[in-house]
DNA sequence: CCAGTCATGTAAGATGTTACATGATTCC
DNA sequence: GGAATCATGTAACATCTTACATGACTGG
């Protein structure tokens, strides 16, 4: 149901393509939750069906093309206020890094210390990400906050930046607390 | 194909029944990775087929009634070796907290506080399962432990536990880190 | 006119989740 | 004798992933 919620989230800061769509979860909302284009266009026609989206047919180009925007209904702000009011069920623990991690002595030395090196890596790019987004919302050149900043009160927008904000530091915050095992776990490796 | 590693992993240690499995899985392993009883039990009949693991039947009870227990083949573990030695392909992010805490402007203050109070209890249940498994570990009554210390000699008995280790104090870590993430949120929620 | 982006999909397969189902054994 | 545990599944469904497919438009 998350797929579902993050494109009520993403369409309420106002009406956009399935393609805009698509871009938003390899970009900025990526950060934080991905979806294939493939999942993404028959999840948003399965919504207009359910009366959370509505459609509009918008011209594109000179030879009389359209492309489909879509824009959330109220049904759909009711579904959006649901899922953020509703306590989460915390998904069951499924991680491959630690389990891996606890069956190196399957490998050697040499091969450990390289996969914690991946690791590093790994979540200094997704640290430096959600960085980027933060500094995007911090000097308001975030295009996603553009658009709501169109349609929502300077108050409230103030309100919604602020929410944003929480999000991607908690990304680093991941980030950070695995970078920080991964160099524990060399120390030690080295020890 | 983590569920299949997960299995030889935990079967290295010594032969098991589906059931041995399944309890690990909801238990000490299942902190790293869980799994289902209706995903195990086909999945090891896919293994034998494939000649990752053998089977052999035990007598169970009076009635002259057999469990079936699975044990790793060289094939298997060669499977198991290429497993650890593999590099990852981190899997896209996902994350349904981080999500919805960036949507919080559709809820209100006392709900967005109750959902960061949950998130707290949550990851410190996680911590504490974590710090109890370390304990087991750390002072070798850990169960599947006890199982390799009777396969394996002492010093490379000494590795595995280094790594199991490892492993749990990145769970640990990882709880620890979203808690202080979420007691920032909620000074910053209080203003 | 060609490369890159915009726009929209289908199909097959892998994986995960929920719900249901059954019977033996052991321990109190 | 009854509850808890041991033991083993099946079926339906939801969700995610990979691979493939097509055509229009825009800017250089």
């Amino acid at each position: 149901m998350s797929l579902r919620s993050a494109l009520l989230a993403l369409i309420s800061a106002g009406p956009m393509t399935g393609y805009d769509a698509a871009k938003r979860f390899a970009g900025s909302v990526g950060n934080v939750w991905y979806a294939f284009d493939s999942q993404i266009y028959p999840e948003l026609r399965k919504m207009e069906t359910e009366g959370l989206l509505v459609t509009r047919p918008v011209p594109w180009g000179t030879k009389g093309t359209t492309k489909t925007e879509y824009e959330v209904t109220p049904e759909g702000r009711a579904a959006l206020t649901d899922w953020v009011s509703t306590p989460l069920t915390y998904a069951l623990e499924r991680d491959p890094v630690r389990l891996r991690t606890a069956y190196l002595e399957w490998t050697d030395a040499e091969t450990a210390r390289q996969h914690f090196e991946d690791h590093i890596a790994h979540h200094q790019a997704a640290a430096e990400q959600a960085y980027e987004q933060i500094r995007e919302l911090t000097d308001r050149t975030h295009p996603t906050l553009q658009r709501r900043l169109e349609n929502y009160p300077e108050a409230e927008a103030e309100q919604m930046i602020e929410f944003k904000l929480m999000a991607y530091r908690g990304v680093c915050a991941r980030a950070e607390a695995e970078i920080s095992w991964a160099r524990e776990c060399l120390a030690t490796l080295r020890g």
